[in-house]
DNA sequence: GGATAGAAAGATAAATTAATCTTTATTTAG
DNA sequence: CTAAATAAAGATTAATTTATCTTTCTATCC
């Protein structure tokens, strides 16, 4: 469903929000140990996610990645669309470019539904929620436990 | 969603379909004409089918692919499955290891919805319904008009 | 039985994705 | 101002997926 860039994408989210939420800048190395990702590909996708402005970053010592007040209203959708792409949520699924509302693939309405629901789920939870629920041990992001 | 292979395996089963119920038998290159795939990609993808028992296949003169009675009952799952393997229906949604019902990930419970609606739908709908849905006009799977 | 039409199989190539390495730029601490 | 820590950027390599090519095998038709 997620490439791995996108897995270790949001993932790696998490954790920065985590870890801003108690206020502390998170270097790419110990995010890439916490959330079990090769640390120089893990750095290479934040790279990409702060150029899109989904979180911050810093140089310098005591830099690192954080989520500040203005990223706090990106949703999981607006991450997974930076890192893979919206090819999940649009486009048909059978890859019929001739495929509409008019002209529908053999799974277009299948397909469609499954959709909704997807983009309502991943609009819906908000990373800082995911955040907090690992926060208090309600999910867990990392391997070490 | 479904890789290429997979689009074009669906694809290629559902119009075998089609012309097995008017009683033809069609060969890899109509098929990939059809479909519009790659005409040996689309061969290699039938072979792996074939293997599976999914449809079946005779060489020579007159020879094609072709689903019979022995056919009937595979469902689109057990076709994207030999395709594509089961990491859409079953793994963790973010590639961790050690998640499940007892250490779910961040994503798990509501990935879990999502794939059961999925498995559902490529459950229910079967192939042979999909070709009917074809061949009446009400779905649509050539770039042809 | 020979010619032909096709599927099967295996080898190869191209494209994409995943991963790593190296260098550069920036910021803070002292 | 210098050194150290860290992100940014670009180049490179590896793995996987997509696609093609060539050869072999099998069935049918004459």
């Amino acid at each position: 469903m997620f490439s791995k860039a996108c897995q270790y994408g949001i993932k790696s989210v998490i954790y920065i929000w985590k870890q801003s939420q108690i206020g502390q800048k998170v270097g790419a190395k110990e995010i890439a140990a916490f959330v079990d990702a090769p640390e120089p590909f893990t750095a290479k996708i934040l790279q990409e996610i702060v150029r899109k402005k989904i979180i911050g970053s810093q140089k310098g010592p005591t830099g690192g990645f954080y989520v500040g007040k203005e990223h706090e209203n990106f949703t999981l959708k607006d991450l997974v669309v930076v890192i893979d792409g919206d090819d999940l949520f649009s486009g048909c699924g059978l890859g019929m470019n001739q495929c509409s509302e008019d002209n529908p693939c053999p799974l277009h309405h299948e397909i469609k539904k499954i959709r909704l629901d997807l983009v309502h789920m991943l609009t819906q939870k908000s990373i800082k929620q995911l955040a907090e629920e690992v926060e208090s041990g309600e999910t867990v992001l990392s391997r070490l436990v």
